[in-house]
DNA sequence: TACGTAAGGTAGCCACGCCTAACAGGAGGT
DNA sequence: ACCTCCTGTTAGGCGTGGCTACCTTACGTA
């Protein structure tokens, strides 16, 4: 899938791993003036061996000034691509971290693997966003508050906007009910069973049946049929879908 | 780096590639009833004997239901994967696509490469994320409104807000002086060029020195000196640093 | 019935990126 | 001088995931 040719012109794409080592380089010289193998090494987790056969393919391409035994430097293109690697790791680093709070080992471990997979114009509009809220700070206040609400502390301390008419719980959907996802509030692992499942917010979700009881409810969506406890649906904010409200005034909301 | 054992349990992580052929048996299955080598061979873009070879390692590790020359189906533990794989790939869809506006093409492409690399926290977040603009439709049309102004036709409808009150241009700057990015709102190669040396909001920027005509400046950024063309700084928005404001009201902003 | 064709399987090859093991050179201690 | 430690290189091996080339099976039809 990464096919690369033998050409060592910068024209040809170079694969997740050499890339890293770029960033590698990069970061070494800029943090202690000089990047030797065993650093470079500790820095990826892999042994000198595998350095040295890395360094040796970077310098066929340009990339790095390799002579055996010496210090290892960026050529002209080896360093404009390491600074461009490392915008973009800056950049998912701020996005994962800073805007979407993930935690800091896995928007670091995000950041690394997801860099090497992302277009130009990605990462154009990667910018353009970190920009709009650079600007916005007030908005981008609005929406931390709104990330934090619920992730760690509190159950129910943010109230839902008034953005529907017809909004509600799912639980309160009678059988033979349609509603659209606004909102899963559930936490931890069932929140993750949902998301999983393939419920996101505007997914479409019709009620096959309920229990006698009504605990364990029947809901179908994206063409698969799913049983949810009633505690799990009371945390899923839906918008009922009015086209097949059959009983008008049936629902508690 | 996946590093697979033999392993067949579900504990075990599997690989982009296998990834990907499960996402293309349930798409297939979705949509054509039923999954052949050859169809996943197309919709891959490989031979029928890398299909024939993926399939008996899924069949090992108990995904997929492979008897030779069979219809190829989902075991439930495959089919729970398959879901989760694209939900991811529909979520970061919706982000490149919907959010970020990135086209149609390289969209569904950076979803594709990306959602082998994400964590489930940063699912998560990004389902959160995906909440608030679903929940706030305003706050979404307003980045949408930033996203597209100066992406592609104007020039200068966008009104930077007053944010920071020594706001200027990078042009505006006097040798000397420092300041922080607010925004790129260059077009084209040059903003890729700029955002590839490291010009990300809120970056600091000193300027070392401005040749005699005043044309092309030199600054110094992260570290490194990049000359710029004036014409290029001028699209540069800027927020002056007080500590190095030495002449207090030189700057014509 | 025999045969052609298309779908699919098997074997063997190669590139990549990692590994271990063994070897090479230089700096310092004795 | 010699030994030792540390760094780095080379050689060879392995797993993964492609590939080509060839074989097998099923099926339709002359």
């Amino acid at each position: 899938m990464v096919s690369l040719g033998s050409d060592n012109k910068s024209g040809m794409r170079l694969s997740e791993s050499l890339e890293d080592y770029i960033e590698a380089i990069h970061k070494l010289i800029q943090e202690k003036k000089v990047a030797r193998v065993k650093d470079i090494a500790r820095l990826k987790g892999v042994r000198m061996a595998s350095v040295s056969d890395a360094m040796r393919k970077l310098g066929e391409r340009g990339l790095v000034k390799y002579e055996a035994r010496e210090y290892i430097e960026l050529t002209p293109e080896g360093t404009e691509l390491a600074r461009k690697v490392r915008v973009r790791h800056e950049l998912l680093h701020w996005f994962f971290k800073d805007l979407l709070r993930v935690s800091a080992v896995n928007s670091e471990k995000d950041a690394c693997t997801v860099e090497h997979a992302l277009s130009d114009e990605g990462v154009d509009k990667l910018v353009k966003l970190y920009e709009y809220f650079h600007l916005h700070p007030e908005r981008q206040k609005k929406l931390l508050e709104f990330l934090d609400a619920g992730s760690s502390s509190s159950n129910g301390p943010y109230v839902l906007p008034t953005v529907c008419t017809d909004k509600a719980r799912l639980s309160d959907l009678k059988p033979g009910q349609s509603a659209k996802v606004l909102q899963i509030r559930s936490k931890g692992a069932v929140r993750q069973r949902l998301i999983d499942m393939g419920m996101l917010p505007d997914t479409q979700i019709f009620l096959e049946r309920k229990a006698p009881t009504g605990d364990p409810i029947w809901i179908r969506m994206k063409g698969f049929q799913l049983s949810l406890r009633l505690a799990e649906a009371d945390d899923v904010q839906v918008c009922l879908i009015d086209a097949f409200k059959d009983s008008p005034s049936e629902s508690e909301a």
